[in-house]
DNA sequence: CGGGCGTTTGAATCAAATCAATTGGAGTGG
DNA sequence: CCACTCCAATTGATTTGATTCAAACGCCCG
């Protein structure tokens, strides 16, 4: 059945199943470096068959923006990128974060303009990908094409993950989500993860999140005093992750109702 | 400069700008019309280069479940699916519609195995394409690929216009927005648009929107008290659409905060 | 040192969720 | 055909989580 909405129904006792089948740490630990070692592998092959130009961007720096003519894909090979959306109404969101191996500019393909401003976060660097050479080159290599569909397929995924984010978890576990996925994505990218230092205002990661600057102050206050997270001593960007399971476990307590249990 | 959430800055100003540069009705039908013609254009590519299968389908009927092997696309030529995502702690939701001409499947392309359930929400047919066929098929015809890549491309754009949708508008304007986007929907593909039946129920829409059955519900009733909807007579699955731009109106009108305009 | 910006925190308010009661159709079976 | 159940939908009353408004703090940088 289908629940109703933010607070669903009947959920716990699945998710105590599945999570509590997970052994979590070693498990993801193997899986992140399989992912790692993926990305090495794309980054490699699209550099080996393409050469393509590579450019250094630094924060701020805008490498796509919308409404101009789309030609060429980029690729994240360091640094972070946040995706910024402007409807015909004047709404503006950041739409969606991107990390080493992801790439920028799918959504240019079909109207044949950029439909969002790709901005860099940090300082980093993205192999620029002539859309027309990568469907020639492809012709020689069919295995672009393989990494090309599998980067988008991955990023449909990932846009409805956040959808459901939004959709069914409050606004505190809708930060620690927002914390574990960066996290996570330093993981797949060969990082350390144990420290984040999140390049973005609490009004940015509102407006992603679809909250207030104030609601993501307290929800990360509220996770820094359960521990579940640390701020590092000195100022709040940097903020330490000892246990991501942590954050997992914290999502999880806040779905399930106050105390629930009414003894079956 | 980025606004915080639900009801950001300054956007009034920019909003009627680019409403009023817009000679909707007109421009929009001849938009819906070629749009339309492509995705027919595009069918009858499929269909002559791939000989594919077409399968009818009922309501209720599950084209792919989350965790199957992964190894066919398909392409909708009439009829609309929901697509139904689950996570590993049992939150449900649909998080994409889809109508004809759209694709169904890409998110299985990247792991090898679909990650939601595709269902039928009426009487419909597909064109089921196997994935290895359309790669070799595409090397024959390589406008194979261009369609392929902007069904994707679209798909990312759309999944990210209705995150914007969830984060930036409030209750009764998604609901708005999700019947202009129903109508819309149905124009491109060459039907009718000012009579829609929902093949959801309240509970859906809410679960599809981010909110309770019973705001949605609210929604309704209100957009039909300032007659921007109507329902049909008997039943309220029936929805009569008179005019698509009042939709847009409504919506833009509850963007801004009441009143407004501290003068200049 | 002081201004500016991002952040935190508290108090008041509000939109949406929850709870609860009722209505209305569709379907079933006497 | 009507009585009956079942489920979706509506509508009202109440509660609550998040926004809004407001004040204060801390840090960076000229």
């Amino acid at each position: 059945m289908l629940g109703t909405a933010p607070h669903s129904t009947a959920r716990s006792e699945a998710a105590a199943a599945l999570l509590s089948s997970l052994p979590r740490d070693d498990a993801e630990d193997v899986e992140d470096q399989r992912a790692s070692r993926q990305v090495a592998d794309n980054l490699r092959l699209l550099t080996e068959r393409l050469a393509p130009r590579r450019r250094v961007v630094h924060a701020g720096d805008v490498v796509y923006a919308a409404g101009e003519r789309f030609d060429t894909l980029y690729v994240l090979t360091s640094g972070c990128f946040k995706l910024i959306n402007v409807t015909a109404d004047g709404r503006e969101q950041v739409v969606s974060l991107k990390f080493r191996g992801d790439w920028l500019g799918f959504d240019g393909i079909a109207a044949g303009a950029y439909a969002c401003d790709a901005v860099a976060m940090d300082t980093g660097e993205v192999l620029a990908i002539r859309y027309d050479r990568l469907l020639s080159g492809s012709l020689a290599c069919p295995e672009l094409l393989t990494v090309l569909h599998e980067a988008m397929s991955r990023e449909i995924g990932r846009e409805r993950d956040s959808l459901m984010s939004v959709c069914t978890l409050p606004a505190d576990a809708r930060v620690a989500q927002f914390l574990r996925c960066w996290a996570d994505s330093l993981a797949k990218s060969g990082m350390r993860c144990d420290q984040i230092t999140l390049r973005m205002t609490r009004a940015e990661i509102g407006n992603y999140l679809g909250m207030t600057l104030e609601s993501v102050s307290r929800a990360l206050s509220k996770l820094a005093r359960g521990e579940v997270i640390a701020f590092a001593e000195k100022g709040r960007r940097d903020i330490r992750i000892p246990d991501v399971a942590a954050l997992t476990r914290f999502i999880q307590r806040s779905l399930e109702p106050v105390s629930a249990t009414p003894l079956q």
